[in-house]
DNA sequence: AATTTATATACGACAATTCATATATTCTTT
DNA sequence: AAAGAATATATGAATTGTCGTATATAAATT
């Protein structure tokens, strides 16, 4: 009969890193970033991210459909306006980690 | 003469999103996410991560070198024998909002 | 119905990542 | 000095990511 401990692959499961790396690929573009620097004081149509970016519309919005499928951003459409939004409010607790690690590696190599 | 406001270019350089970025990158590997969780408690060297993970010893190394260059694992030298251990406690920080994140989600659409 | 506005997708060239296999380096021991 | 142990690097094939250009969709307005 077999063991009632979990194998290593079961373990993997349990911890899903499968899952936790594909959230974290959204994070690995800086224009990315910047979006979900943007959307921290709330939600954002295209058109906005357009304007505060000066990046071309389908640059932004295959970004944004990056940031949609791996689950950081979420969308809310209203008239034929597609309003994009941060999906948890954790998301913004990574980005700021991330952030204070390299504000600190850079001030203390300085 | 020239204004004293940041133009979006330097602000972007402030919040270094590309070096965000990353380090994020050193993220987007389920081996990799394995390896920092097998880090957790304390520094361990190559052989000690192969027989944990059963993986061949060039595809460990490969993952560190990554984890190494995008600055989420340090090194430590002892002989012929390489330590590795994690750079900074703050990883730790991400990894487990990132797991909080991916197990949230999956029992809220159970 | 035709046009305009807002957004998404398709395509293709180019760059980057992954990973197995083979080989190199470095230190230790004999 | 030779052999062994621990780790790193090189190479190349397959896959994936990036991004500009062109085009499609979908809703609103004329």
């Amino acid at each position: 009969m077999r063991s009632n401990l979990p194998t290593d692959l079961e373990i993997d499961k349990i911890n899903s890193f499968t899952e936790q790396a594909e959230l974290c690929q959204s994070l690995t573009h800086p224009f990315r970033l910047k979006i979900l620097h943007l959307l921290k004081n709330g939600e954002k149509n295209v058109s906005d991210l357009e304007n505060q970016t000066k990046r071309s519309q389908p640059f932004i919005s295959q970004h944004l459909r990056v940031l949609r499928e791996k689950g950081a951003v979420k969308t809310r459409r209203e008239k034929n306006v597609v309003y994009y939004s941060l999906a948890n409010p954790k998301i913004l607790e990574i980005c700021k980690i991330i952030a204070d690690i390299i504000k600190t590696k850079q001030s203390s190599s300085k």
